[in-house]
DNA sequence: CATGAATGAGGCTTCATTCAT
DNA sequence: CATGAATGAAGCCTCATTCAT
């Protein structure tokens, strides 16, 4: 596990998961993301965690328990709860701007992004052939966030400072943006060459300037 | 196969195909892009396409040689001449304004995922497991298409119709918001209520006004 | 085929083949002598004789089949006969001493190993594992042969020329020398040096010696 | 398993083999032997042996590795060691005579052959078809105990016990001789009514009056 | 708690053989 | 006569999972 994955650890130390376990995890997660869930085999993930093969069905019943065991805490502990806390503040904290709000939100984003890289892909990879997951993820992220982040929007416009249209196509866009740029950035192309300060700030500029009021 | 793969016969009828192996091509698809490849064995996709598993050996070597027969034409025949193409097209054509080409390009674009879903979620789920895959993406889509891409920005921006930054971030920025409403809407959320005509008109309008010069 | 095998075509050529039956006929040994016949596909005999692969049971009705018609020949047409007339010769000829004899034949069988290398080396790869083959051979060589050269060996017995012990010891003895020779120098060790005339020469003074009469 | 084949239990017992790896490698030999290597199906030894054919994995990586399991032994343990050893104990114990080694030779070459017909027929089978066992045949039996042959051979000669030619030529007759029997005997002909004790006093003579000065 | 030998179902692939063209 | 697409049985091997130690 390279410094790029630094939550996890926060993720999956602190739980009342034993050493065993955690080492489990740690190579399941390091594999699934290198050679996706259906490619990576029991006996590698033991290889790699250094315990034997029965071992880990002796704490995942299944493979696809251990995956479960892995997505599940994304979903359900860290987005979800992340972000809504974050939402929470930001009302609390009555950031003057939506622009402020938006710089707060990308860092956040993107150290997230940053932390969890192989969290994230297995994520991505695995929710379309589970529909398990892709409800755990649909209400956590699809609902609960997207209802208060159009409720932020919402505020934001009654404010004068971003342009009236359905919220929901506000925030879509607004997510669109940033996670297009985060993806960019950090799954698909992260070994180009990027200026970071520089490419946030525009990025920033286009979309504000894009949903701004007048 | 529903009515939304309807391109892929073009791909896949025309060429020098026997039907026993479009019969397979196609099963490989729907199964691939619902269970992903690892997961999808050769005696399912040979009973799907009723078809002796053996069969599929003897025009296929290889279980992923099945697999690249189906992603190359979607990225070296489908979507770099068609985007380049296009290109020229509008080159040609002139648009007017940048605000055109996007329009039409959005139009393209729609219309392509539609006809491709299965295919294009095959190619997102796969590119990450396959190195042969990313390299052909990459060089396709991500080098040719994008330099393309950018050189129009500029044009555009030397007619003073758009901000005069990096025509990189420009192109990055509106990829990511057509492809940002694509995914949502034809991918991650298909199921969903949609009004279509609406939504597209609300993203272009916020793109554009993000881009405008002034 | 290389020089070596010269017999075979002599042996495949003359019949009534077609010009498809001995080109499947020398790609098979070819394949057999080198792979083993059991590790032989009939794809790739087809392909080595630039045949379809339904051309091989057009003629050949199994692969077994295949090998049978190639064994045979070997064993009934050449070996037998060969040796029988040449044994017919020698009683004609009378050649004076057992010396002589021993010198025809030494040099008889080396040219008839060298032609036929190929095909001799399947022989004793599939006796051992198709009944009918051990039974060709025993009937043949194993028996009549046996036999006639026993005749031989009790006439120069009677001659006095070699050691009054049961004539079926001498013939044993006999073709173990040859045939352990001939073996090492063709079939086992055919890559190192050798000094053929000396060897021989050599070996025929130790076979003598042992053998004559005093 | 028959009776013939005792030293078998004595190489794959003794060692660190489990009960399982035992019946696995016993089965093997027994239809390697029988139905040469490559017309043997691994679920066919997995039967013969009693054990799942995942088994066979587990202990083996291949099926090939299975075959060099076996052969290494007969190979680089029993061969070259048994015969070096005696040879060792030859020169100490100093036969007086080169016939007096030859007959210890011959006893405990019947004695290995008969105790391991299994295994040397699947030696000579094989070899042939993988370069590796050859190497590993060549290098110990062909090169080392070759060599000390030789030297045992020039020993003689030098005592005027045995013709003064190339100590290879003589040695290499030897084993033609005492090989050639052998062969006849258990491999070729094994059920054939033998006079043992009459055959080999008389392959002794012959070889003998063959090799004597004078 | 942990182990790892054992399992047998199932995966990918090859093969001999058939048959319509 | 020849072809080669098609077959399905069988081959080698891997895998998730179990269980006695």
């Amino acid at each position: 596990m390279e410094e790029a994955n630094r939550t996890m650890d926060d993720l999956f130390v602190n739980g009342e998961l034993t050493e065993k376990q955690r080492k489990i995890i740690i190579a399941a997660i390091e594999t699934f993301s290198e050679k996706g869930f259906a490619a990576t085999s029991t006996s590698e993930i033991a290889k790699k965690a250094g315990v034997a093969e029965g071992t880990i069905f002796k704490h995942f019943k299944t493979k696809k328990d251990l995956l479960i065991s892995i997505i599940t805490p994304i979903v359900s502990k860290m987005l979800a709860p992340f972000v809504i806390k974050d939402l929470y503040k930001v009302l609390d904290h009555q950031y003057e701007h939506y622009e402020d709000f938006l710089r707060a939100m990308i860092e956040n984003r993107i150290a997230f992004v940053k932390n969890n890289t192989s969290l994230i892909k297995i994520l991505i990879q695995e929710i379309p052939f589970h529909p398990e997951l892709k409800e755990l993820f649909v209400e956590n992220i699809g609902k609960k966030t997207f209802e208060r982040f159009c409720h932020l929007a919402e505020y934001y416009q009654k404010k004068g400072q971003i342009i009236t249209i359905p919220p929901a196509a506000v925030v879509r866009h607004t997510i669109s943006v940033i996670l297009g740029y985060v993806a960019a950035r950090y799954l698909i192309f992260p070994d180009k060459e990027w200026n970071d300060e520089q490419d946030i700030e525009l990025t920033m500029q286009m979309l504000m300037r894009g949903l701004s009021a007048d």
